[in-house]
DNA sequence: AGTTTCGGCGCC
DNA sequence: AAAGGGCGCCGAAACT
């Protein structure tokens, strides 16, 4: 008997498991085993392990050695599908969902857990979330008979089964770590910064910075502090409203280009200087914690190391294992082709039919010649942009592809609306996503009036179509873009995942439209051409048959500040 | 003293 | 040239 199998822990500290049909029930007695690696390793036949929680289960699972080829991760699934009936805020746990299918009383979730930095408990699913095996799979069936209800079921039971996959990559990266080269990390932020000064002080190329800005203003300025720094301005006769950089890039004073310099090597120091390293690389490896769809939109998250903010100029040390490679691969232009994908814009998908630059292309057919306006134009649309240079090309881009920009321009008036807005997949965006009502709204201020812009009171109350509002619709109109690209990432990832179980390769890191692959150097060349396969199988499971394609820019390398 | 928000910037 | 989407991280500032 092969195929799909339950397993839910059993109260003695046991595990409970149970062989299912073709229809999801179970095809057997439930089977009370001691232990869960045993139980799971004597039973290699078995394509697709049911259970409550990946993260809960799975890291246990790898401690042991042992791997799973699928999961199908039940409060994952019920986060979706609750999504997907617009009832966002409710409990998701397996227990809410017994509970709201028996029609008892609804649990609260348990409080969110740990980043798992020490021990794990000794039993997995400790109480407060364990569901008895039986519970679980009624559970289960349910959520089959939900997921048919849904506009696309075929997608929608991709959907689930593509994050659960994505859950299982998670938890091998978190395991596996990103190959770190601390030595070349160190010299590194020598080169940079300079030595550091005992105390914990500031490193010596910083201290020089700051006096040569405090230099520059005829008194002490201390420039990692934005109010002091518009102070200074402010005393030289220079008006700015802000530290950023594109603000004072523009102003002409001898203070600015050290600013600038020390902005740029703080942001090191703080985010990826000595005290990261010490935190976060340990036996050669980087080791953050990656949460598959961790956000709205499907991306992931990580906790800890800002691992999808690494500086290119920190890249230099993430180093291969000797005699190993990084296998580093990015999609081309992706947000553009996943819109011409979901939008099925006639021109579009010709464009992205092919596998060279999309935005020369765009920029051929709409424009005469400028790429980096048509990716601005591009970028605009998906994004919302409100003015600047993209706005002008708008107008070419809504001629030449009526039919994408017609596709976010109508997810945007439903984000507007307060409808629900979803990916290609299905995962919904809640229609009060974005910027609730939260402080920070003066943005819809313009420039050049900074008088009491929270002296309103009755002023605007609710109604019309407010800041609040326009930003929402933003949020969506990027959602159904970003939200889809995620959807496609997670089915190459599975792909590429499926491929690299054959070979010694593993999946180290995933950042959205980029992976790296670290593998025994003969088997680079396997890995650059599973990547190829992936790429169109994920694009064709994902968007059905279209003219699209994804391809991606490929790298075989022994560091990864070499890829590009 | 401890906790939350802000400003700025890193990545996509 | 500079109002756009999603995140995390850090220290400082602003709170309780």
């Amino acid at each position: 008997m092969s195929g799909r199998w339950a397993l839910a822990a059993a109260e003695d500290g046991g595990v409970d498991v149970a062989p299912l049909g073709p229809d999801g029930l179970p095809a057997g007695p439930v089977r009370r085993e001691s232990d869960l690696a045993g139980a799971v390793r004597s039973r290699p036949e078995v394509t697709r392990w049911v259970w409550r929680s990946t993260a809960d289960v799975y890291p246990r699972l790898l401690a042991t050695g042992v791997r799973v080829e699928r999961c199908y991760d039940v409060e994952d699934a019920e986060t979706l599908l609750l999504g997907h009936e617009g009832r966002h805020g409710e409990p998701r746990s397996a227990a809410a969902a017994l509970a709201r299918l028996r029609g008892g009383p609804v649990p609260p979730d348990p409080p969110q857990r740990q980043a798992d930095t020490g021990a794990q408990p000794p039993l997995f699913e400790p109480a407060g979330h364990r569901l008895p095996l039986t519970d679980l799979l009624a559970v289960y069936a349910e959520q089959q008979r939900r997921h048919e209800r849904t506009a696309h079921p075929d997608r929608m039971r991709l959907l689930t089964a593509t994050e659960s996959a994505g859950m299982l990559v998670a938890a091998e990266m978190n395991r596996s770590g990103l190959p770190w080269s601390a030595e070349v990390h160190r010299a590194l932020l020598h080169d940079l910064l300079g030595e550091r000064y005992a105390g914990g002080g500031e490193p010596r190329r910083l201290a020089e910075l700051a006096e040569e800005v405090s230099a520059a203003f005829g008194r002490r300025v201390r420039p990692d502090l934005p109010a002091d720094v518009v102070r200074a301005f402010a005393g030289a006769g220079v008006k700015v409203r802000s530290t950023r950089r594109w603000e004072l890039a523009a102003v002409d004073h001898p203070a600015v280009r050290p600013l600038l310099e020390y902005k740029k090597l703080y942001r090191i120091w703080v985010a990826h200087g000595w005290s990261w390293l010490q935190n976060w690389v340990r036996d050669g490896r980087f080791r953050p914690e990656f949460l598959a769809g961790g956000t709205v939109t499907g991306r992931w998250v990580t906790n800890g190391g800002g691992a999808l903010q690494i500086p290119k100029v920190i890249r230099r040390a993430v180093v291969a294992d000797p005699g190993w490679r990084l296998v580093v691969a990015d999609a081309d232009q992706m947000e553009p082709r996943v819109l011409a994908a979901v939008s099925r814009d006639p021109g579009l998908m010709e464009v992205a039919g092919r596998e060279s630059d999309l935005y020369q292309s765009v920029s051929d057919r709409a424009f005469s010649g400028d790429r980096s306006q048509a990716k601005l134009a591009v970028l605009g649309a998906v994004y919302g942009q409100t003015s600047g240079d993209g706005l002008k090309n708008l107008a070419a881009l809504r001629r030449r592809f009526p039919v994408a920009v017609a596709y976010v321009d109508e997810a945007a008036r439903a984000g507007e609306e307060g409808r629900l807005v979803r990916t290609w997949l299905g995962r919904t965006c809640p229609p009060a996503a974005g910027p609730v009502e939260d402080a920070g709204e003066e943005a819809g201020i313009p420039v050049g009036d900074d008088t009491g812009d929270q002296a309103d009171g009755p002023g605007w109350g609710p109604g019309h179509a407010s800041g609040d509002s326009r930003a929402r619709g933003r949020f969506a109109r990027n959602f159904v873009v970003q939200g889809s690209a995620a959807d496609w990432a997670l089915l190459l990832l599975a792909g590429l995942r499926r491929a690299c179980a054959d070979l010694e390769a593993e999946l180290v890191f995933f950042q959205h439209d980029e992976v790296i692959v670290h593998c025994p150097a003969d088997e680079a060349a396997a890995v650059v051409e599973a990547i190829r396969e992936a790429s169109l199988l994920a694009g064709r499971l994902t968007f059905g048959e279209t003219p699209v394609r994804f391809p991606f820019t490929t790298a075989v390398v022994e560091c990864y500040a070499d890829a590009k």
